[in-house]
DNA sequence: CTGCGTGCAAAGTATTTGCAAACCG
DNA sequence: CGGTTTGCAAATACTTTGCACGCAG
């Protein structure tokens, strides 16, 4: 996925072998992992790698706009691909709460700047949980 | 605020001074506390009060309906109240992020059940952060 | 009375930081 | 080469659990 890379490049990032694993990771699998499943995934792949190193990675694969985290009330964190990197600026994400497959949802009605019972709007969470099209068949 | 109470007995929860007094805090201020933030706050008025049961009856006021918790990315959790309990069973909040002040916001176009991009909706999140009136004009 | 609620002490766990060595570009 | 990046060790900090006592209903 060049897409990913250039992102890592524009940011000023270097573009390490682990980012490169960590992203084909993600890339391999439509659900969202924590870091220490990453960390796992990625030393299966590559032997040794520090926790601590996984999560700057994932703080700078999402800064640059390669994953996002998940909003959730848990313990732990998540994160996931965003496939379409640039595509709608404006998209949010569903996931699936049975096989964890991520998906875009688009058509967000609200924007910087706008205002919004009083308040002028400045940032937004919004994530979706629900059952994909396959898990609802598969029941 | 009878209302909070009519959820804790709803609930088949306790009235216990301590609840009240969670309640009374934050009646008396608009914006969210941690837990840390409502123990100082409860000490200030009846002394002595441990960390593990302001957990305890924050989760325990989120469950019944008169708190509600704050989606974020943050180390800390949020917890403010949910100043029309039961009125519009749909709605949404908006923090302001110079004061604090917790707004409702209506009209909220998911619900359960529906479909979206192919997935059965089960759930959601939607968070809002702006600036509220008040501190828009004292800029 | 009876069981929920509370405080305390301690454990559990996710996350962050500092630093020297390794490495991308 | 120079500034990132990495791994390790250790520190932080938030949150949870177990238990005995106390109190609301």
């Amino acid at each position: 996925m060049y897409k990913a890379y250039q992102l890592i490049r524009n940011a000023g990032l270097k573009l390490t072998p682990i980012r490169k694993e960590i992203i084909l990771i993600f890339e391999e699998s439509p659900r969202p992992f924590t870091p220490r499943e990453v960390q796992n995934l990625v030393q299966k792949r590559i032997g040794r790698c520090g926790l601590p190193g996984i999560y700057r990675n994932l703080e700078a694969l999402a800064g640059c706009g390669v994953l996002f985290r998940l909003a959730g009330f848990g313990r732990e964190r998540f994160y996931a691909l965003c496939r379409e990197p640039g595509t709608d600026p404006h998209h949010h994400h569903i996931v699936c709460v049975s096989c964890g497959k991520v998906a875009h949802v688009d058509g967000c009605r609200y924007h910087e700047g706008m205002m919004l019972g009083g308040y002028r709007l400045l940032s937004h969470i919004v994530q979706f949980e629900g059952v994909c099209a396959n898990c609802q068949e598969n029941n």
